[in-house]
DNA sequence: TATTGTTATACTCTATAACTATA
DNA sequence: TATAGTTATAGAGTATAACAATA
């Protein structure tokens, strides 16, 4: 398997400049057009695109993909018996036939292993091995300190009241969605 | 070219307490852990997950991928002259190489056309055409509702503080970044 | 030598359908 | 019939390397 080197990309501003300059543009255009929702829109998912880019940057050199980082993160909370297949993919919003996927891959790095659920043998549990607990071990306090240093030029104060806006910001997205689904929005 | 029927998903809360319990877990375990900042972390990923899969699989329903519509929607700013292939590749955080393949099959479906740069012959500028201005403009009012639609459970307050929140958390991430390179970090 | 765009390649992620074995 | 997991497949997204044309 070969690893090519990945290169860092460096946050060029000349982005932010272009999206407000659309925006400024579109609100004109498009009566539905909603100046605090597209901003905040932006916003979203710019921010997350670079955080998120650098923690797969920092996985990847574990040769660990987030989604099978996030396995682990998953399983860290199971130990004894185990989490069902499908119960992962609903924690990780991933399909069922994902999940296979990212337990095969985990487990011929012997970090999981798959037992069978006696009660009802057609579900298979899935668990760390000892190796998949020291390993994550390894990994976490370097994994939380990146987390916290990232986040360091924010007080805490803000990064409690962004925390509290993104989840409201969540519910409200699903409420609203739910009610299109109810009302034939497919 | 087959398109299969997706589902969407619901929004399980089941995560959000499974996400808690293993913080509470973690916190007391790791001495890096900083509880306001992984907290900031899951609300961050949870958040975008939720939206972007629900706004791409709108954009589906047109045979568009997210990145087809952000090149149309960078494009719908270049009127006249047109933009460098690589100019696009800054302002969507993609290489050059995947910049090629977005443009072919908008190519391919006649929403963009390429011309040749008189003063600099290596480069090649791209445009939108009739028919590709007309496209976007067909399926803009519905994407620009659809996102006020997502958003109206919250105040134009909250969203003015959030998007604020957000871009100081992306300027401070990117600050810490380049610190982390500069001192040798990958 | 450096840059623009292209081609080739590869891995991750997401999603669906069809299959099996159980319930 | 319905559910759990698997297999197969496909398209989107991301990333790198090597190359041709041009600067």
């Amino acid at each position: 398997m070969k690893k090519p080197v990945r290169k860092e990309k460096p946050g060029s501003d000349k982005r932010e400049h272009h999206y407000l300059n659309r925006m400024r543009h579109h609100s004109g255009k498009y009566e539905e057009f909603h100046w605090p929702s597209v901003e905040l829109l932006i916003n979203l998912a710019y921010t997350y695109e670079v955080i998120h880019s650098h923690l797969a940057r920092r996985l990847d050199e574990h040769n660990l993909s987030l989604g099978a980082f996030n396995v682990l993160m998953v399983l860290s909370r199971f130990e004894g018996d185990g989490c069902p297949m499908h119960e992962l993919g609903e924690l990780l919003l991933v399909s069922r036939a994902n999940v296979t996927g990212l337990i095969d891959y985990l487990a011929r790095r012997k970090f999981v292993e798959r037992t069978e659920d006696e009660r009802d043998r057609r579900v298979r549990l899935v668990r760390l091995t000892k190796a998949g607990k020291k390993f994550l071990e390894s990994i976490l306090p370097a994994h939380y300190s990146r987390v916290r240093e990232m986040f360091k030029g924010m007080s805490n104060r803000d990064k409690a009241a962004l925390s509290e806006l993104l989840m409201k910001l969540r519910h409200s997205t699903q409420s609203s969605l739910k009610r299109v689904s109810m009302n034939g929005g497919k």
